[in-house]
DNA sequence: ATTAGTATTATAGTATGATTTATAGGCTGG
DNA sequence: CCAGCCTATAAATCATACTATAATACTAAT
């Protein structure tokens, strides 16, 4: 079993490897939901951990929501809607057992009801300092386009400081959120592949930063919205042989 | 230092009366972000826990992204970008050190932002089992006019079956936002207290349902707004209102 | 026969000490 | 002055023993 899970790109902690293989053979469904987990015993055995190594990692498991430990009963895991899909481990569990274009549509989805309205938020607060860390973000984004690496964190970087003016500390923790979906975007379809793409990205995220530069909100908020919906159309067209439940971005954030 | 902890309902296990401390005292900024903590010998002493049980409280707190431990270094406490604002304790650790008026605003600009796309989304999507969910919730609200528990606990099934609806996993894991919205918006103005006011929740809250029932998207999505607009305005948040006058929410959900 | 209480027992929870590993900071040699 | 090698320290891990809890089975009283 263990075999099938996808090796971490480096070395870590033991309980922070056996929390990666058994939270992905729970997304896997090898660990069905509502179904009991091994007892300590076997899991020991199993990842060749001691009790320690194990219990911290079924910790980290239950602070995420996936699994609930009660004594004499077992360890269960939970039902879906328990699971804290905004943690950056869970998203990264889910993307590794292979790129599924509804999940990249619910993460769309996500994406396009929070950065529009994050953008309305962040044109009306945002502080001098903040505009200048978006600024910053932007240029390093124009530089790198030789660097699909440098591209994709300086694209993070940016969606990250408007966030943060948005002055919502909700709005500030799904970084992780936009992380991921960057960095699947630009596994399956880079926007620095060809320059006619770059300078469409370019523009959309200066459209962006102008409308918080110029304290209006509705063009902000629009200009976002449009990025992130071409961003999934890019995304999209490449999957469109899964026809199963290709969802669609529904969601339209306009202005009066 | 630990007696101004306030003491958790019911009694729990150790590791998790430490990660509630713990995380409170990060809270209220008796363990300042960016600083390190105490070393595991003094937090054993402190807590009255042995080590098994304050290291399986840490990697709780390092799950939801409140601290990070490095060998050597210590145990620092991470940035707020970092911490996990969608996990279920940590917006209860926040509310327990006394409800702050502009965490409360923070926590309806949220829900303004998803919960009227999620009925938007759940109005084009919703199976018929959904519909009855959502009408066994409404019915048991009708039923709880004289219980405040019962009908918090119903108006959150209530919420929570049109995120489910909604399909969309992300959505479906904010539960525990607006559990604790709810929760705290009824200690402090109770939706029951008056009948008056009691028709009137309840009158937004059909227009909700009615609308996802007729498959109108815009009108459940502009009814959800007008709803969780007057909960805050109930709670005396002007927050909200104010940030989110310019630009109003218009949700088009289109079948292709 | 049904119910209420009690004993059993499997399993998670907790405790403790020993051991290993990683690294900041100092030391040595170039 | 720098690079690479020690060393001290604190976290990470292991191993084992013990405790608390609750599901199950069993017993006894009605």
């Amino acid at each position: 079993m263990l075999n099938d899970v996808q090796r971490p790109a480096r070395a870590r902690s033991a309980h922070d490897l056996v929390a990666h293989g058994i939270g992905q053979n729970i997304m896997q469904g090898r660990f069905p939901i509502g179904s009991t987990l091994p007892g300590d015993a076997e899991l020991m055995e199993l990842f060749g951990v001691s009790r320690t190594a194990l219990r911290e990692a079924m910790k980290t498991l239950a602070a995420k929501g996936l699994i609930e430990s009660k004594t004499k009963v077992g360890t269960k895991v939970l039902d879906r809607n328990n699971w804290n899909m905004f943690d950056a481990d869970i998203i990264e569990w889910h993307l590794e057992m292979g790129v599924d274009a509804r999940f990249l549509g619910w993460l769309f989805e996500i994406r396009q009801m929070l950065e529009p309205l994050a953008c309305a938020t962040a044109a009306v607060r945002r502080t001098e300092e903040q505009l200048k860390e978006m600024h910053r973000a932007l240029q390093a984004m124009y530089q790198c386009e030789s660097s699909r690496q440098g591209f994709t964190k300086a694209d993070l970087a940016f969606h990250q400081a408007i966030l943060e003016a948005s002055g919502n500390p909700f709005l500030q923790s799904i970084g992780s959120v936009i992380g991921a979906a960057l960095a699947t975007s630009f596994t399956i379809s880079s926007p620095v592949s060809s320059d006619e793409r770059f300078r469409e990205v370019m523009r959309q995220h200066q459209a962006v930063f102008d409308g918080i530069l110029q304290a209006n909100p509705a063009a902000a908020s629009e200009a976002m919205s449009d990025l992130i919906l071409q961003a999934a159309e890019r995304v999209q067209i490449k999957h469109v042989e899964s026809s199963l439940a290709n969802v669609q971005i529904h969601a339209f954030t306009g202005v009066e």
